[in-house]
DNA sequence: ATTATCTATAGATCTATAGATAATGC
DNA sequence: ATTATCTATAGATCTATAGATAATGC
């Protein structure tokens, strides 16, 4: 996610329908069980086929995980150009933080699946991290607290789904804190 | 990490010689090809012993791991707390964040293996996480702002070990952008 | 005696390819 | 004809236990 200049929404990429049908099968394994539990599998058989039969819909594992990417990264992308474009009474930046949150941690695990480890650029469509970025940049003002902002809010959600704060903590304030810290 | 209350230094854990060496062993394998190679059977290997010889010096895969993550921390927390102790003449919190990023970045994998996913704290010393992490809170002040200000320190170590900034970033930048905004 | 290591082995998984067969669309 | 699926199979790995043997320290 880089927000540099204005980029156009990249368009999804073009599926057959058994290959969206594969693809849901995915995102409801990686939903409830995690990334561990995605298997070709276990993919295989909660469709009803055998594994091998998935490599004449996708031509691998990585393949099949960058379709995944790309649909969480537009979503959230989605999701914060949205913010951005309608922020409440407490700005812009508040906005885009409160959108960022709430969307990624309506799945946890797609969120996880698409921000941790390295990435399969080279599986992915052109310019789609930078164009899920941009609302931090129009956000911060310039590229160097947009890029922070944007760590912040990666570094709050992934705390949060790893389970790393303390108990008891109040995470509304902490994002608050965030928040106020970088708004001014 | 919460930095909550006072706390000292936990003891390291006590260990016997010959599972320091599988320790060190295991810290080199993490070092050089990340989490996934080490294995029990590669550790075995690079010891010149069997696997099913290290289950006499560790009960398992996760309590060598809780080990690992332990000196960590203790390593991690080090650096933070001398950091806290001389600031430099751009005030506590730069300093805080300078130490973060300079000890988390000397090894990656190291860093990732303490930080990412969930944690196995049954296996870990009371109140190592808190100590590690409190002087997040003595440079911030209050515990919201202790907690943005780490979650901002976690996501800019984290994305650039992913490799996750856009090329040409200017972390040198966004990382004082980060410690003016929380600065003041 | 005690510690370290060994062999043998249980018990689970993975991804992916090659080539054959069944089912559907024109 | 074309698409979807199947069987058979290659080729790799894992963690961990049980019980026997070799090496060291008193």
């Amino acid at each position: 996610m880089l927000p540099v200049e204005p980029t156009e929404r990249p368009p999804g990429s073009i599926r057959s329908p058994r290959t969206a049908d594969l693809i849901r099968a995915a995102f409801a394994i990686l939903d409830e069980d995690g990334r561990e539990a995605l298997t070709m599998r276990r993919l295989a058989e909660d469709l009803g086929i055998r594994a091998p039969s998935l490599y004449k819909h996708v031509a691998d594992k990585a393949t099949l995980e960058a379709a995944l990417i790309e649909d969480v990264l537009l979503d959230i992308g989605d999701a914060l150009h949205a913010a951005l474009a309608k922020p409440g009474r407490h700005g812009v930046v508040a906005s885009v933080l409160r959108a960022y949150r709430a969307r990624s941690l309506e799945h946890p695990n797609r969120y996880r699946l698409a921000t941790s480890g390295r990435l399969r650029r080279d599986l992915l469509p052109d310019c789609l991290e930078e164009w899920a970025g941009q609302p931090f940049f129009l956000a911060a003002g310039d590229p160097y607290r947009s890029q922070a902002l944007w760590s912040f809010a990666h570094g709050m959600v992934i705390l949060e789904i790893d389970d790393r704060y303390p108990e008891g903590s109040d995470l509304d304030r902490t994002w608050n804190a965030g928040a106020t810290a970088f708004s001014r």
